[in-house]
DNA sequence: ACGTGCTTGTGAAAGCACGCACAAAGTGGG
DNA sequence: CCCACTTTGTGCGTGCTTTCACAAGCACGT
């Protein structure tokens, strides 16, 4: 907002990082709808839960936006954080599974605010295909490649039983999509320069079990909190 | 199976071994279903999509468990990582917000074989409120503390919508609960002692976003695939 | 009984990530 | 104009993670 930027980024943006964007990109959306026009590294560090001085870092990554003894204005920075990430232009998601999980993600409307359109639902299940489903029609799962292609998809989630998972994968891959979200509970196979991120909610329960178990019988000190999927 | 271990483990395995444990299991399920009974590590890792070495130096923190020439015993591992991760016992897991995501976590059964059952299911909607699913009543909020207490809680799971996460937490804390599972876009503010863990699926989105975008405006060479949420 | 072949377990090195602590840089008051 | 105060951006030490490479160990055939 001030001047152009001198040099926006040289090209190499730890993978740490780039994780912790999102985060920080939430909490000044809801420092913005507060009204709040700049916030200091301690602020916004308070606000995403992590250290000032990793959020310090992490910024300086993208370039030099903060102000010294002022802070970061907040509506530059979501800017330049949504430019980052590549929120600046749309995304065009299909869904592949319309059980309860593929429902719940159809109807998370607010996808990080903006960015990302969901511009199909896929389905196995005759019962399912036809139905509306977050005011878009269930598509039959045969008509991928074409829906793909027609609509411009260029990320594709899959929320289908485990059993299916590697076949719509492949169908993705074989239709041009090179960035998928799993989150059926296998290890897919895909050619390199295929971008693949796993969410799976039974992980998350074990690795909490795991800590739960090691105060319980451990016990004596206590464990770090705030962990993060990272 | 053959003979009780010497020296179980010695406290303090690492935190990313921890993330990669249930990816093991997982695919030693998968194997053991096959009727596989002995699996190597380059095997094992190729089917949980890590690196052989990375493979054996997780699994060498909880002891010596494979036979040099040989391999792993697929039923002796599954065992020794279960015990590890806590799954022998039971733990007893409520989930507050029965919208979409709520339905979907509760009918989705195959909790990492067993090792957690879903003990109640809790919302504010009266209109939700007394409905069946996953043949469970779904209770209200209000008796959050009460089904805490009487069915023996100690995971608590938050798929509600933003702005209810935080109290709910609080109460899950109130009431004793430490480990906590949240789905709602938000930081929670735990005192020290709690184990939050949060699945955020805009941020999955945003994540693969940038990745696209580097492929496609620097291009040139591709980007590894195959990252997982760690 | 012994050698061959295969696979584990681990030392060592390289690479990342984190957090401290401070110099650099900007603001505002006098 | 200068000084005191605030906050950023970062050099550096530390610890964790990953990967390589190989010695140690076990099974099996002869």
């Amino acid at each position: 907002m001030t001047s152009r930027p001198p040099r926006p980024r040289e090209r190499g943006i730890p993978e740490a990082t780039v994780a912790r964007l999102p985060v920080y990109l939430r909490a000044l959306q809801t420092l913005q709808d507060r009204g709040t026009a700049t916030v200091s590294s301690e602020g916004l560090a308070g606000a995403a839960g992590v250290n000032s001085a990793k959020l310090r870092k992490d910024l300086s990554h993208l370039g030099s936006y903060g102000t010294r003894g002022v802070g970061y204005e907040v509506e530059y920075l979501i800017y330049q954080i949504s430019r980052e990430l590549g929120l600046t232009q749309d995304w065009s998601v299909a869904i592949v599974g319309i059980g309860n999980l593929g429902r719940a993600l159809a109807n998370y409307g607010g996808f990080g605010t903006r960015g990302f359109r969901i511009a199909a639902l896929l389905d196995a299940d005759p019962e399912v295909v036809g139905r509306t489903v977050a005011s878009l029609n269930v598509r039959h799962i045969d008509s991928l490649e074409e829906v793909v292609r027609s609509k411009g998809v260029s990320i594709g989630v899959i929320a289908t039983p485990g059993g299916s998972a590697q076949g719509v994968a492949s169908r993705f891959v074989e239709a041009g999509v090179t960035s998928i979200l799993n989150f059926a509970p296998v290890v897919l196979n895909v050619p390199d320069g295929v971008d693949v991120r796993k969410v799976d909610l039974s992980i998350e329960l074990q690795i909490l079990a795991f800590h739960a178990q090691r105060r319980a019988d451990g016990d004596g000190h206590a464990h770090r909190s705030g962990l993060e999927v990272t």
